[in-house]
This record gives C-alpha cells, sequence and structure tokens, in this order.
DNA sequence: ACATATTTCTACGTGACGTAGAAATCATCT
DNA sequence: AGATGATTTCTACGTCACGTAGAAATATGT
C-alpha cells in the first residue's frame, strides 16, 4: 500500500490541483504558500522537492517529462481514481467484504447514499 | 491514520479470528503457527509480542483486562467495523467524494454491487 | 520470604520520510 | 570551445515507527 507522508502528500494535493505540469521549482514557491495548519509553508530547497518527487515517481504516482529541460511532473492519476483505489485496496483485506460494505454503507451521509443509489442504477 | 505494520497486523487478525480475550503467552503459540507467506512462523519472545500489544492499545484497537494476572487482550471493534472505519478515514480525503465514489463502485465485484442495492434500499 | 510468572522499561537495528549539500550534467553566452 | 549558471542526481543525516528482545520491576503461589 502506498502511504504518503506530510510532504509527499501535500505535493501531490498541489500536483492533482493543477490542470498542467509543474516544476520542481514552481512547486517549490507554490508549497511555499501552502495555507497554515500544514507543517509546511517555509521555503524548502529544490532539491528537495526533487527528492520527493523522484520517490513519489517510483511509487508510481507521478511522471515526468525527461525531455523538456527543467523537468515538468504531472500526477499520473486523478486524485479520486487513487482515493477510490486506496479505498479498494482497503476493502479487501478484509475476509468478509460484503460485512464491511454494510458498516461503510452506514458511514456515509444520506447525499452520499444516494449518489451510490443512482451510481448503482436499478435492477 | 492507524496504519499498522507487519506484526501488528498480524496479531490483529489473530485476535479478530478469536471469540474471547487473549493472554501474550496464547498470542506467541498462535504466532508461531502462522501459515506461509508470513513473515512471522518464528518463535517470538513474549516481550515481543506484549510491546507490540501496548502498541496496538495506545492506538486504540486493543483492550486489556488488567485486573485478571496474565492480562488477557482482546480487539475492541470488529475487523469488519475497523475497516469500514479506514474506508471512510480515505474517503473524506478528497474533495469530491461522490466521484470518488463513482470509481470507487466501478471497481467492486457484481456480488458486492449487488449486496449494496439491497443495503441502500429503496427511498 | 523465595522462586517463578508477568509486565514494564529501555534499547538497538532497519527502513521510510523530510531535508539538503555536493557532485555531476546540461544549457548558453561570449 | 570554455566559462557560467541552471538543473538533476548522489549521498547523507536526523527523526520516527516498528520488530525485536533483554533487564528491571512487580505480582503470585507456596
Amino acid at each position: 500500500m502506498a502511504t504518503l507522508g506530510e510532504l509527499e502528500r501535500t505535493v501531490m494535493d498541489l500536483l492533482w490541483a493543477t490542470p498542467g505540469a509543474m516544476t520542481a521549482n514552481s512547486l517549490r514557491d507554490a508549497l511555499a504558500l501552502v495555507p497554515a495548519g500544514a507543517t509546511v509553508g517555509k521555503e524548502l530547497a529544490v532539491t528537495t522537492v526533487l527528492t520527493v518527487l523522484s520517490r513519489l515517481e517510483k511509487k508510481g504516482l507521478v511522471e515526468r517529462e525527461r525531455d523538456t529541460r527543467p523537468h515538468r511532473y504531472r500526477a499520473i492519476t486523478s486524485r479520486e481514481d487513487h482515493t477510490a483505489e486506496l479505498m479498494h485496496e482497503v476493502l479487501v483485506t478484509a475476509p468478509d467484504r460484503e460485512a464491511v460494505l454494510a458498516r461503510f454503507i452506514g458511514s456515509v451521509s444520506e447525499s452520499e447514499a444516494r449518489a451510490l443509489r443512482k451510481l448503482l442504477g436499478g435492477s
């Protein structure tokens, strides 16, 4: 299971929130502006960002364009796909998946339950 | 998020699979018999098991009876509850939960989808 | 009170992650 | 082509979680 650290997570959040790709430098700048509550917010060295990006690449979450010179990085999957994938990974760790789903359903909001009904369609 | 290590996870699996409570010694014995594929399978020191149990207690996954002498340990929540809780924790990390659920639905098996429809009922 | 069982304290090795300097590589300008 | 600055890779260190367990403290039985 690809568990992310604090900074790795913040970087992914920025990449997911960005339509195109980003360079390490633009990421460094964006990281410095991360709103309160985060441990980041300070000026990191670019090499730090690059190290994290390499690790995210190794984890299969990020890809980079190696041909352009300041390499440009982008998230491989959307945040939604990634989250759904993680949820599924968690689900299959239990032998009785249906029992898990039963509990899970009880934890979602009414509007989400409504959305689920729609998604599951009739029949 | 309560992320578990290899041994912690194995201990929880044993506790979840056991109706009553277990002592550190019975757990040590059970751990020695864990089937192939696991890194365990060997004879651990009881203190090792006790350390892990303490950590699991601190994480809120396990409780112990301190009055009986060989303390007896039991899982606080069922495996299903725990798993569902984790799934929910993952879900709420994304801003657009409904989009995540849409992807998630696409990843479950047909029988699970059927079960979900039933659980969500009409209305 | 003494021997034994049980629990708590303390500690070390390993690996992940945040962090970044040093070294290597690449792009450019004269 | 050589110097200069930007970019990337290599190497490294501190910290923390976890697996692991001995030493020390505590409780139990006779």
